[in-house]
Parts: C-alpha cells; sequence; structure tokens
DNA sequence: AGCACGCCGACT
DNA sequence: GTCGGCGTGCTC
C-alpha cells in the first residue's frame, strides 16, 4: 500500500497553515518518519520547498500526489513531544505552525532556496550570450533584472529553457580527521628498521607510535602539539602505516577551558524546605509549579543545583532558563563546574555553528541538562525531571516577534507533559506569578536569609533631587553621591553607577514638585509627542496641549527628560578628573566579547567606575565595590505602562542587591525626583511583600493584570490613515463580539507612530472571562489576510510585556 | 511567499 | 491586433 505524508511547508501564511499531503516514494519509506524534514514540490510552478512531516498514513488510493523529492534528515528533528507544543504554541500565539516549527530549532536547519534557469534546447544567441554567458545554468538572482523576461518566459514555455530550484539546509557537521595505527608494535619497529636514517620526519612519527599506546589521535594534535608535519602523516596513511577516518566533532565553546568540578554546598534551613519540597515533586512526577521567592544573596541557585542533581540521581534531564543578560561565563561557569560535561548551553553569543552543536549534543542524549535563554525552553530532552526559570520576572522571557510566545507558559506546559514540576525563581517575582502563588496555583516557597552570614546589607539610601534642584544642584550628580565617590577613589574603592535608560525623552516632568501629567482616563502619565506638539495618552488617545508651567506649583521648570550614557560620563569626568570610568550600553558592546571584557577589565580593577544602563544590574559580583548609585530611579516610573512601578522596584531591588558582597559594608544612593514613591521607597527596604500589596491594590482598582487579561492588537501600513482605518475596523469589531465587562482602550497610534516607515496602531482589550474573544482575534486574522496584498499588517499580542 | 492566470491600457 | 501592467486565486 502506498504510503502519503502529512507536510507543513515553509509558507508562512494564513492560508498555507495546514498539513498538505505528499506521496512517499518507495526508495524513501524508510528514511521518512514524522519529525523529519524533507524538501517538496509546491504551487503551479513547482517550486522546491522545506517542509516537516507531521504525520504519516497508508492509503489504498492516492489521487494525484506529488511525491517527496528528498529528505533532508536521518532522524527526526522534532519529537511528538515537541510536534506537539508546536500545535498548542500557534493556536495560543495566534502565529503560522511553520513558524513556530522553525523557532523550535537552531537557525542554521532553517532552509535556503535558490533558483536557477537552466538551459536544456536550442537557445537564440542574444540569450545565450546575454543571460547565459555561454554558461549552462544562472543564477536566478543575478539575472532576473534582464530586460529579455518575457522571451525567457516564452522559452520556458516551448522548453528551451527550464528553472531548477533548490533547497540547501546549512546544518553541516563539522568533521575532523583522526589517525591510528593498526600495525603491532614490534612490526613498526622492523618499518622503522628499514627506513632511511636521515629521514627525521618518518622516525619521529614512528617513535611516537610505537611509544603510546595505541588509539585515535588527532591530525591536529599531532600536528600542533607532537610536532609532526602533514606531510608525513599522509604519507603514513598511504603506506598503510596509519588508518585515517572522519570523526564528527563539536564546536565546544568552552573546551579551551577547565572546570574545576565542585561540590554541593551546605544548605540553610529555608534553602532545605525549599529543595526537599522541589525534590518530592519530582520524585513523584508531580507537575506542580513551584515559585521561589528569595532575596539577592539568599541561595537560590544553590538550590537550583542541588534540585538539578537530585534529578539527575534520579536519571532524568533538567532545564535552566536564564535571561540573556545573566548567561554570563560565572552562571556558565557555575553550572559546569557542578556537571560538568552533562551540561549544555545555548546563548545567543554562540556562533550558528556551534549552537547547533549544543543542540545536537542535547538530541544525541550527551548532556542531561541545558542551561540557556528564552529558547532553551524548547531543547529536546527526553524524559524532564525538572525546568527551572531563574529571574522568572524578567520580560526577555516573553519573545517580541510572531511567534510571541512565553518561555514560562510553554515551561508549564512541558511540565505538564513531562509531570514534572517546574521551578519560577525571583526576588521580585512577577505580580502574575505571586498572585497565581497567592491562590495555591503555584506552591510559594521563601527564602528569606541570606545565605552566607558575613554578608552585611548594604545601606541604602535616598537622595532627593527636589531638593538638590533647591541648592543649585543642576546636573546628574547630587551633592551626597559626588561626596560618596570621592571617597570611593580616596580609599581605592569601587563603584557602579547606573543610568536608567527606559523611557528616555518621551515625557514631561517639574523640577520643582517632580510632577507628571496624568491621563484624566487612565491614570498613567501622558507622552510627549514633539510631532503634534501636544500631551498624548497611549491607552485611550486622549490629548492635551503641552503644560507651560506646573499644574500644581505653578513653576515654570518643566523639562524634557532626556540625556545619554555619553553626556553622563563627559559631565562625571569634569567632576572628577582623576577618576577611571568605564562606560557600558549598548555603544560600548555592541561587539561579540565586549561585554565581557569590560567586566573583566572592571573586575582586574583597571578603572574607578563602571558607569552603564539597566545591563550593569545584573548578577555582577565585585568585592570591591562599596558603592552603588542610581542615577534616575524614575525615569521608568513616568513611562506609560501599568508595569512600570513594577519594573522600578524590580531594578532597585535589584542593584541594592549588589553593594557590598564581600566583607566591606556597601552602600546604595538612589537618585529620584519622586522620593516618595512607593516603589522607591520599598525597594530601598527591600520589601517585596510590601510592595506586592501596594500593587495589587492598585490593580485591582485599575483593572489591570492580573486581576484582567490583556491582548494587544496592532495594525500597521505605510499610510497613517489606511493604519488607523483598519484599527478602529478592528476596534469595533471587537466591541460587538464581546461582552460589556470587556474594557477596549484605543485605538491610538503607539507612541513611536512612526518606525521603519510605516505607521502604527493599537488597540488593547482588558477583560476577564470572554467566550468569544478566541474566535473573533482568529475571524480578525482571516479576515486581514485579504488586506495583506495592500501593504496592512495585523499582529495580536496575548499578554503584551510592553506596551509601547 | 511566489507563480499563473486573466483582464485592461499603450504600443507595433 | 499583441505586450505587459498588476489584481486575484491557489498551492497537496
Amino acid at each position: 500500500m502506498p504510503k502519503i505524508a502529512h507536510v507543513i511547508v515553509d509558507v508562512p501564511t494564513m492560508q498555507t497553515d495546514q498539513p498538505f499531503t505528499y506521496l512517499i516514494p518507495n526508495d524513501m519509506e524508510e528514511a521518512i518518519e514524522v519529525g523529519v524534514r524533507v524538501d517538496v514540490p509546491f504551487g503551479n510552478g513547482n517550486r522546491r520547498i522545506q517542509g516537516f512531516v507531521v504525520d504519516i498514513e497508508s492509503k489504498q488510493e492516492i489521487d494525484n500526489l506529488k511525491p517527496i523529492k528528498a529528505v533532508l534528515d536521518l532522524h527526526p528533528v522534532v519529537n511528538d513531544e515537541l510536534l506537539l507544543l508546536a500545535e498548542e504554541m500557534a493556536k495560543t500565539t495566534f502565529s503560522f505552525k511553520i513558524t513556530c516549527l522553525q523557532t523550535m530549532l537552531p537557525s542554521v536547519m532553517r532552509s535556503t532556496y535558490k533558483k536557477w534557469l537552466v538551459s536544456v534546447g536550442d537557445i537564440p544567441p542574444h540569450i545565450e550570450e546575454e543571460v547565459f554567458l555561454g554558461l549552462a545554468e544562472r543564477d536566478w538572482e543575478e539575472i532576473k533584472d534582464t530586460p529579455y523576461l518575457s522571451e525567457l518566459h516564452r522559452l520556458r514555455q516551448e522548453g528551451a529553457v527550464d528553472v531548477r530550484y533548490e533547497v540547501t539546509t546549512k546544518n553541516k557537521v563539522k568533521t575532523m580527521k583522526v589517525v591510528q595505527t593498526n600495525l603491532p608494535k614490534e612490526t613498526l619497529q622492523d618499518i622503522q628498521s628499514h627506513i632511511r636514517k636521515n629521514a627525521h620526519q618518518k622516525h619521529k612519527l614512528l617513535d611516537f607510535f610505537i611509544s603510546e599506546q595505541t588509539g585515535e589521535f588527532s591530525v591536529k594534535e599531532l600536528v600542533e602539539h607532537h610536532d609532526l608535519s602533514r606531510q608525513v602523516i599522509k604519507e603514513a596513511v598511504e603506506l598503510g602505516w596509519l588508518v585515517q577516518e572522519e570523526r564528527e566533532v563539536y564546536r565546544d565553546p568552552y573546551k579551551d577551558r577547565l572546570f574545576q568540578q565542585d561540590d554541593a554546598l551546605v544548605l540553610n534551613e529555608e534553602q532545605q524546605v525549599a529543595l526537599d519540597a522541589v525534590s518530592q515533586s519530582v520524585s513523584a512526577h508531580q507537575n506542580d509549579v513551584f515559585l521561589l521567592e528569595g532575596i539577592t544573596g539568599s541561595g537560590k541557585t544553590e538550590v537550583y543545583l542541588q534540585a538539578i542533581s537530585h534529578v539527575l540521581e534520579e536519571g532524568k534531564t533538567a532545564i535552566m532558563l536564564v535571561p540573556e543578560i545573566s548567561l554570563t561565563p560565572q552562571t556558565v561557569t557555575r553550572f559546569k563546574r557542578r556537571f560538568g560535561d552533562k551540561v549544555a548551553v545555548l546563548h545567543s553569543g554562540l556562533s550558528q555553528g556551534e549552537k547547533y552543536d549544543e543542540w545536537r549534543k542535547i538530541e544525541r542524549k550527551e548532556a542531561q541538562v541545558v542551561v540557556g535563554a528564552r529558547s532553551a525552553v524548547f531543547a529536546p530532552l527526553e524524559n524532564i525531571g525538572l525546568i527551572i526559570i531563574d529571574e522568572e520576572h524578567e520580560t526577555s522571557y516573553k519573545q517580541d516577534e510572531s511567534p510571541r510566545y512565553h518561555a514560562r507558559n510553554l515551561a508549564i506546559w512541558r511540565g505538564d507533559y513531562h509531570k514534572c514540576p517546574v521551578l519560577l525563581g525571583s526576588a521580585t517575582p512577577s505580580l502574575e506569578s505571586r498572585a497565581r502563588a497567592q491562590k495555591n496555583v503555584y506552591q510559594l516557597l521563601t527564602l528569606t536569609k541570606r545565605a552566607s552570614d558575613n554578608a552585611i546589607l548594604p545601606t541604602v539610601s535616598i537622595v532627593d533631587m527636589r531638593a538638590e534642584l533647591k541648592q543649585g544642584v543642576t546636573g546628574s550628580f547630587s551633592t551626597p553621591l559626588l561626596h560618596e565617590l570621592t571617597e570611593r577613589l580616596e580609599k581605592k574603592e569601587q563603584s557602579v553607577l547606573m543610568l536608567n535608560r527606559r523611557g528616555y525623552s518621551s515625557f514631561m516632568m517639574c523640577r520643582d514638585c517632580g510632577y507628571v501629567l496624568p491621563c484624566p482616563n487612565c491614570d498613567i502619565s501622558l507622552t510627549l509627542h514633539m510631532d503634534t506638539k501636544s500631551m498624548k495618552c497611549h491607552y485611550c488617545g486622549h490629548e492635551e496641549s503641552i503644560p507651560q508651567c506646573c499644574p500644581i506649583c505653578d513653576s515654570k521648570k518643566i523639562r524634557y527628560y532626556g540625556t545619554g550614557t555619553q553626556k553622563i560620563e563627559e559631565e562625571l569626568q569634569q567632576l572628577l578628573p582623576e577618576a577611571k570610568i568605564l562606560r557600558m550600553d549598548v555603544d560600548t558592546t555592541r561587539k561579540k566579547g565586549s561585554h565581557e571584557r569590560l567586566l573583566q577589565q572592571f573586575g582586574a580593577q583597571e578603572a574607578d567606575i563602571l558607569l552603564g544602563t539597566q545591563m550593569i544590574a545584573k548578577g555582577l559580583d565585585f568585592p570591591n565595590v562599596t558603592l552603588v548609585g542610581v542615577l534616575n530611579a524614575d525615569t521608568a516610573l513616568n513611562l506609560p505602562d501599568f508595569r512600570s512601578s513594577e519594573r522600578t522596584f524590580q531594578l532597585l531591588t535589584q542593584v541594592s542587591g549588589r553593594a557590598g558582597r564581600g566583607d566591606k559594608l556597601g552602600k546604595v544612593l538612589i537618585q529620584t525626583f519622586n522620593p516618595e514613591h512607593y516603589a522607591i521607597t520599598l525597594a530601598k527596604n527591600q520589601h517585596y511583600e510590601a510592595f506586592y500589596h501596594h500593587e495589587m491594590n492598585l490593580r485591582r482598582q485599575g483593572k489591570y493584570p492580573p486581576y484582567y487579561y490583556t491582548v494587544q492588537l496592532v495594525v500597521s501600513h505605510e499610510e497613517e490613515i489606511q493604519a488607523a482605518k483598519k484599527m478602529h475596523e478592528i476596534a469595533k469589531k471587537i466591541q460587538s463580539a464581546l461582552s460589556p465587562q470587556a474594557i477596549i482602550l484605543g485605538p491610538t497610534p503607539k507612541p513611536m507612530a512612526r518606525m521603519n516607515r510605516r505607521y502604527f496602531y493599537q488597540t488593547v482589550v482588558k477583560y476577564r472571562f470572554e467566550e468569544n474573544l478566541n474566535q473573533v482575534l482568529q475571524e480578525i486574522l482571516q479576515e486581514s489576510q485579504k488586506d495583506i496584498r495592500s501593504g496592512l499588517r495585523v499582529s495580536i499580542d496575548m499578554e503584551p510585556q510592553h506596551f509601547i
């Protein structure tokens, strides 16, 4: 009976977002399994594209199916679990199945397509000369602008030229040459006695293989470390002394580093309680979700490490997700030391080839522990015993392009599939997760004590910049901060200064009283639009004129807020000419490895002050740093985003933990125009629980998550009118489909109304229970299909992390 | 997405 | 009367 395959093809559109059926040729029946990639003809031109086999069946009769052209993999690249996960992801994120499948795999496995024009018959001389240049075929990309396009078209119909499609996948396996000898030592000695005395190279080679015990040696190693020449090895192979083979190798990015094995640390009581709870759930195959809430320095990582050890002891595997910026060499080292070769690391610093190799290592079951950023949630591990998400509140766990998945949700899905627990950890959990713990959907575990007794909590103080301003300080550095910095310079201790880049240059604030103009409808701050010379609300669209003086204190010192790290650096250098300053921002860390190098320099105490943006807040532990300064704690507070307090609190809490990690007392100085703001005062005291309760109250009043769900719809077009029109149309449709309890904000233009020469309009829906929502969103996508040709784009983002 | 078909305006 | 513009439909 003939077999047919159901294939998801690489055409990311709504109309093609379903399996297509193909005939499996007899000679491929063995090779084609569910989960392999194939090369298939598609469309009337029979162009060739990549596809994923998602199902196979035997059929009595087959009506004119096209046959699969080639198999791209020896083994399935997605197993049954990941196929199901892709389905789930496509459904919940409103994205295409093919896009989901591709995001699960290393990028080298995405096929590239090439089209060739082939000469097969009699072609006119001018075509021969000017198009083919006397060659048999030409790359279509090089000739597609030819003036003879229509003539070529005709020739194709006549059969004089043909089109050839090429599907290539770059997942190349790196190999190395190895040699060994199959001859006994006596034979080698015998050979040696018969060669010329002055054949030094040959003698050296034979000496080597006579004295060494048998085994494989890579040619590269022999040449580089044993002083043998490539030439003599080649000769030896030809003479039959050695046999040469190709071996697959992994590009191990850590191969030159030695990791000292380290052992588990002794846990304190709280840590032990947390570990026991997780371990028990692992052993009992329960798909619990734990939220581990532990202050900075409370030893969450040690709990993770020991929980993973427990998982490994039971013969299972584990995934550990870490935010991209925390995936530092320090983090990796810690895992490598504990688990050695069992660890595979996936992060953006690796080359495409290295990522592929790490992926293969996992897929071949050579690694049992996977540490990586967001996409490591797709690690093709089997028999998973535990999934950990560190810093679970980080927004980078949500992908901000299609498929807009949240790694946390997919981790929980996988936990459900494998019947294993998921451990979410943070010093400042997201309100969503903490609220679920409150409702016992997640199990709350808390660490309230610092793990090492000698670590002293830093003293945190707030500097009121309004008072500073009254004293005549107009720059970015307050008197107390400058004083502390000078003191550090004298004592040869180091300082870290953080500039909050979030929310730059988009709002107005009174420099006297810190007042920021709010929206009368939405209770969030208005954003300055220089194009329209007005203040706008991004939620409801409210618009008013730019105030000339502060409505509260009548001051005229209303300022447009915005400064860059570079400017701050210059200012600081002028104030402290003798200080050595290291600047770390997007500009200075663009190149690969520069991030790491800057930190190394600072760690080696080559500079006195490290000045940077958010990126310095993560996981840097320098014992000589005794001062942390936050230059502008409140910029993020004024962002038109209901999560701005949460973000500010998280950031400040995190940086505050950065000072005084050694035995020296640390000090944290927070400069702000809003010294009474709860996000700032509570962060000063590292008081997460109080913040949680306060913020939850506001969220309930404002009908924001976690009390309400949110979905954001964005429409974009090159012409503003078109985008606005469609957005209104969609908003109206949603309005009529949902219950009166649903709250629809907008449509409004996005703050950066024009990006990439396109205009963006958005609508946000807040809701609790809406049976029709999925249905209507699906319809909206379906209907927007016909507008794609006119350049309109519609995107749906469930639970968006950023509203600007 | 990309390819073919098909229906209208500007040319030989 | 043909060539080529791009609006529309379909892809196993």
